[in-house]
DNA sequence: TCGCAAATTTAGTCGCGACTAAATTTTTTA
DNA sequence: TAAAAAATTTAGTCGCGACTAAATTTGCGA
């Protein structure tokens, strides 16, 4: 079985994989706040394992098995996630940090113990999707908060919970999963937009912020849409 | 906070504390299945930290910081034990090499979910007492069910959950906290003995199994050893 | 009490996964 | 398109926690 390290830089090629076509040294350094360095060693390794291609100085890319390797240690993270929010309630906004140490240590007995509690849950407390234990995963296709425009409603799906102050700060805002959210205003250039949560309070985020939430666009604009053509 | 090494090895003295006066490098060596070489480095470490009082050649001791650790890392392994069996229904003979890996990496926040959910246990599984959060731990005055003559009758109090082999045996035996035993027969010299587990099959267990096991005498016992003096 | 065996410690090594500093390759920009 | 900047890799080091082999200390039995 591989390192919990190991693991880790999977699990993070994965994650950058879903967003860049092409995962480079640095982006995988940053992502896991260490030395761009350390990273070409790892990938090195990685690369020595047969578990990434690496083509020297343009970037690294999943095999096959190494994205099963990653798949696993994302499906032991969001069956934890949702685990120990729904029998211990442990709070939305820590139970990612939590799972990010459980993950690497539970057996594939206990794993399939907490799916068989959970009910084969398909989606962990962030919204994100659970990979089956055969390696598929659902990728829907959500599209950023960001790209909305004034006057728009949708459906938040899915929140980012790579980082856990923004998490928190979602969970203040009511910005969860479900949640219906209204574009009140767009800045131009880029600019941050202001948003109603529910028909309650108005916030607003910047780019960042409205980049780490994906949502649908709630039934009555998708009509709008229709409409329109 | 100190390293899932440091915690295995204080955890490890301490256990061996419980039976020997002096704790050995090579006890404890044995113990953790490491070489006494290793032993005595991190021994050596352990005493810089002020964990242990260490006198060359002449064995080992926990300091109250040591014990105090030990204590919370021992806290964490039998909540764990006892949450795993009772949420996850994970069997009684899993539940130890599971909580082994579990116990380094959970916070206080869940250790505290985790007390309440299971209503702040005093046992775990096997019978043993959980450590409280200030490092109290009971002490009761179980006696081996190796020391038992024949024709003595006890309930099983605690069972040792440090080999998974052991504990698997025990349990296809029903020999299991508050289970009943009645000793049988009894070999000389030491030997093994003969016991009828409820009131229904009979086994024999050698010396190493049976100290493994701790009882109480049954209220009849008592009486009738009361009524002998 | 002397000598030997067992226990313990010391000395030196190794793999892992991090680091910094320096060299190299790629990309950007003037 | 050439030079500067940025990204990446190489080279060498470090701490951790394991190891083996060798030296030392202890304690037991003759």
């Amino acid at each position: 079985m591989p390192s919990a390290s190991v693991q880790n830089y999977l699990k993070a090629i994965y994650q950058l994989q879903e967003t860049c076509e092409t995962v480079t040294t640095t982006a995988l350094a940053q992502h896991l706040d260490i030395s761009a360095a350390s990273a070409t060693n790892m990938i090195k390794k990685l690369a020595r394992l047969k578990l990434v291609r690496h083509s020297p100085y343009h970037g690294v890319e999943l095999s096959t098995a190494g994205e099963k390797m990653a798949l696993e240690v994302i499906r032991h993270h969001r069956l934890i996630e949702l685990f120990l929010a729904e029998a211990l309630g442990v709070p939305w906004e820590a139970v990612h940090a939590e799972a990010e140490k459980i993950e690497h240590v539970i057996s594939e007995d206990l794993e399939d113990r907490i799916a068989d509690f959970l009910g084969d849950p398909g989606r962990d407390p962030h919204g994100d999707p659970i990979p089956t234990k055969t390696g598929f995963v659902e990728r829907p296709a959500y599209q950023s908060l960001f790209d909305l425009n004034a006057g728009q409603s949708a459906v938040i799906r899915r929140v980012s919970d790579q980082n856990p102050d923004h998490l928190k700060h979602f969970f203040k805002l009511g910005l969860i999963p479900d949640a219906t959210v209204d574009v009140v205003q767009r800045e131009p250039f880029q600019g941050p937009l202001r948003v109603r949560v529910g028909s309650g309070s108005e916030h607003t985020l910047d780019e960042t912020l409205a980049r780490s939430i994906w949502v649908t666009l709630s039934a009555t604009q998708k009509k709008l849409f229709k409409a329109k053509k």
